[in-house]
Order: C-alpha cells, then sequence, then structure tokens
DNA sequence: TGGGTGCTATTGTAGTATGAATAGAGGATC
DNA sequence: GATCCTCTATTCATACTACAATAGCACCCA
C-alpha cells in the first residue's frame, strides 16, 4: 500500500527483501491472518510487479521465521501465531513496527525482566574488561545524549555489552531483538529529555555492582531499571495496565 | 559428506530443504569458517547437481536466519557467529546435530536455567485448566514410557504446557527450540530408565506448585529439576566441567 | 605516483517451461 | 446409500536462460 521513506528500519533495497519486509509486517499485524490462504504466487507476484522468482525468496525467507508455509496444491498459508518465531530479529521489528501493539509489547517487556537481570548477575561473575569498557562508553554516550536519538545507541551499547559479558551466545542473540524494541519503545513512548537523564544513575548502579563483582545488586539493579522504563511505556501506551494484566490470566485457549 | 538416514530431524524432502539443512549443519560446525565467502551460486550449484534457483532459495532461509550474507560482486560470506541468531530452531537443530557442541550445549542449559524456572513461577500464576491437563498428560506418559524415544514425546508436552501456561508469546516460541535441544540431549546423554523414572517426582513436584499457585515453589523445583538433567548431561559429555566453568569467566574477547 | 576509469566476475531480477504433488470432484463398486 | 478409487485441475517445485546492477580490481593516463 502506501510505501513511505521508511528511513530507519532495516532498509533493504533489493525487491524480494522489500517484499520480506511488506508481507511479514502484513502478517504480523493481522492483515493476513493466520490460517488464511495468501494468493497463488503467480496473481501475487503479478500483482506487485515482480518476478515469480524474486517473489518466492521472499516466501522462503518468511517460511525460514515460522510465517508461512507452503504446499503444492494448497498454497501458501500463514501459520497460527504460536508458529511464529517470536524471537526473530525481523519478526520482532514488524511487531514493534505495527504500532503500539499492547499485548507483544507487555510479552516482550516481561521477557526482558526475566533475561536482564539474570544476565546481569552473569555478567558481574564474569565480565571482561572491555566488556566493561563498552557499558562505560554507553553510560557516557547516555549522559552526553541530547535529543533522543542520540540516546538510542548508547542505551542499546550498554545493554548489549552486558549480555555480551555473560559470555553465552544464545543470551548475546538477545542483543537483536533489543535494537528494534528499543528504537521503537523510544519512538511510541516519547520520554523527554529529564526523564532519560533521571534513568543515567540507574544504569550506573547496574553498571557498578557488575564491576564491583556482586551478581545480587546487579540482579537487582537491573529489575529495578527495567520496572522503571516499562512504567514510562505504560503511560503512553497503557501496556500493563491492569485490564491487560487480567485478560492475560484466560487466553490460554491457544488450540494449536 | 555421508548422507545418514536422519530419521528424526525435521526430514526436508525438498531439494532446496535439503541444501538448507545441509549448508546450515555445515556453517554451524564450522566447515564454511565465519568470514570466508562460499562458492559463487553458479559454481556450487553445479556441484550440487541442482539449479541455481533452489540454491539461491536456500541460501536466502540461511540469510533470514542470520547465517550467512549476499552481495553482489563480493559472493555470500559466512557471517561472525555474534549474528546468527542462536534463537532460531533450525539453528539450534543444527548446533545439537553437530555432535556434543560443548560450548552451545552449556549456554543452551544456562539458558534454560533462567527462562524455565521463571516461566514456572508465571505458570503459578496464570494456569489455565487445560494447561493443567497437558502437564498431566505429559507427566503420564512420562511415568509409563519404556523406551527413551516414548519418554521425549511427553517430556516436551510437559514443558511446552508450562511455557504455554505463562500466556506470554516470546517464551511460548522457545518451546520450539526445546524440541530440537531435548531430542539432541538424549541422544547424547543416553541415561536408562531408572535414571529418567526417578526424574518424574522432580517433575511432578513442578506440576504440584503450579497447580496449587505457588511460584517461588514453581521457581524453585523447575531449578532443581533442570540441574539434574544437567548433570546428567555433564557425565556423559563433560559439559560443564570445572574446567570449562573456569575457562568461561574470561574469553569474552569476542571482538565484534 | 596518484587517481580516475573501464573490465569482469558475481549476485539480483525476470520470464518461461516442465514436473510433481495433492485437494477435491466425480464415478465405480459393494 | 456409503465407501473407495481414479482422474483432473490447480498450485507449488525445479530448472534453464537472459539480462541488469553492482563493485572489486587492475590498468591506464596524467
Amino acid at each position: 500500500m502506501e510505501k513511505p521513506v521508511r528511513s530507519a528500519p532495516s532498509a533493504r533495497r533489493s525487491v524480494y527483501g522489500q517484499i520480506v519486509d511488506e508481507l511479514g509486517r502484513q502478517i504480523v499485524t493481522g492483515e493476513f491472518e493466520p490460517g488464511s490462504i495468501l494468493p497463488s504466487e503467480g496473481d501475487y507476484s503479478a500483482k506487485l510487479a515482480v518476478s515469480r522468482t524474486s517473489f518466492r525468496e521472499a516466501i522462503k525467507m518468511l517460511a525460514g521465521k515460522g510465517l508461512v508455509e507452503s504446499r503444492p496444491k494448497t498454497g501458501t498459508r500463514v501459520r497460527q501465531r504460536s508458529q511464529w518465531h517470536m524471537l526473530d530479529p525481523d519478526v520482532t521489528t514488524w511487531a514493534f513496527e505495527a504500532g503500539p501493539d499492547r499485548h507483544y509489547a507487555r510479552a516482550f517487556f516481561e521477557f526482558r525482566g526475566i533475561i536482564e537481570p539474570a544476565a546481569a548477575a552473569l555478567a558481574a561473575e564474569r565480565r571482561g574488561e572491555a566488556d566493561l569498557g563498552r557499558m562505560r562508553r554507553g553510560l557516557a554516550g547516555m549522559a552526553a545524549a541530547g535529543s533522543r536519538d542520540e540516546w538510542i545507541g548508547p542505551d542499546l551499547s550498554f545493554h548489549r555489552a552486558i549480555l555480551a559479558a555473560t559470555g553465552n551466545e544464545l543470551l548475546i542473540s538477545l542483543g537483536h531483538l533489543l535494537e528494534p524494541a528499543l528504537t521503537e519503545s523510544f519512538a511510541i513512548a516519547n520520554v523527554d529529555a529529564a526523564r532519560r537523564q533521571a534513568s543515567v544513575p540507574l544504569h550506573r548502579a547496574v553498571y557498578v555492582a557488575i564491576d564491583d563483582g556482586r551478581p545480587d545488586d546487579a540482579r537487582s539493579a537491573m529489575a529495578y531499571l527495567l520496572g522503571e522504563a516499562l512504567v514510562d511505556l505504560e503511560e503512553m501506551v497503557g501496556i500493563g495496565s491492569n485490564v491487560e494484566v487480567a485478560a492475560l490470566h484466560e487466553p490460554v485457549s491457544d488450540p494449536k
């Protein structure tokens, strides 16, 4: 549909890459409902005015992320949400781009709340000088940041450095999810400069605990930091409101 | 190289699917080193006796998992491990298939040790009757299992049911990683029937705590369960041995 | 010696042809 | 009337070819 400048995110320029982004976003936002069948390759590629080859390559990439499934005769079907690879950076990007998807954003912050405090504790045991240096640079960058855009990079670096310090490849991989999430979170919750600066001491507390080798303090400092960040987002978007939390107690219906 | 029966995992039968599996495994096991360039599409597809079309579709799927990166003129390059999507089910499968990759297996169990106790705690707060039913069926299946193969399914169902009970899509996605991990773990650590049966009460303890709505007990019961499972694997493969743990304190060198 | 400038290998895209698989309709059989 | 089988049409799967776009690299010229 409308294809605006879309400066920031990913910015794939190849034909198949654009289709991946466009179709991926449409699927994640629910424009194509799970269980539904996409138009046939021939029809859809013609409609998009691209070759069937490029279209198929895009579909293959989406299939690799668990979003769709192609079978002869049947066609290409959108899989159930429970089958999607939610931990894929692109899927995360699309989910956050989709405007404030409250359900997803809430799940994501809950997930961070599990991972990152534990990662901070591990980092306090295993941090190397290089990791600490990256954290310090992140802190300095945050303290110096004037605009929102100047803030995101250092913030991201700081959290990534902690994940990297754990030496755990799976935790490091989570850093790839953080980028779209942070970028879009800040785009949504437009916290002002004063508020951002207020979180610098919280970040510093995490750093000090890691530097001193105090895992439990690092864990709780990180938990507190994330809690504050969630509060900011809540106020803006309303995720995590009481209604949402209550609703979450029953929808385990999800019947595969 | 040798292409044995490979009964269990994925078992893709399409041409491009086989290439994805084969290339993916070769990259993850290090047969193609990060930073190296694959042979050109024309050469490699000819060598494999498949069309360039199918080969490219396979490459696209691998690119979607962050394993490779294609650019005109340069070719297709294997990306650094830190860029891989380690939380992709296929990548997990290849990493475990690769024989006992101690480094990865240890990271994976550490990761489970972070996620699953927290998930169990959340499940104790949010579980629905359907979730509890699935857990009960899993327990019953484990108790009744004679062979190793009969055990894996119920075990997997049990852990997935807990993740599902959290209602958190990201946690549910982790269930996709569990399947290859459990399958291969049991293939490696061939624990005997008596030992498996000994873990049934541990699983039951987790279930009871969740059923009763006691988050802290669920968390610690799950942590204990995973600890025991890790002990089994350690004895077989040597992951997590003292040497390994000690070595992990410094290799944060991982540059970029 | 330095810098611009083609050459060329490689991926990207397109179009077409053929094959294989299967859902579903329709017919045969009991 | 119900069940099973066959047959067909649709769709994806694979292959092959041609050309465009890109960018590394060597070469040439000032």
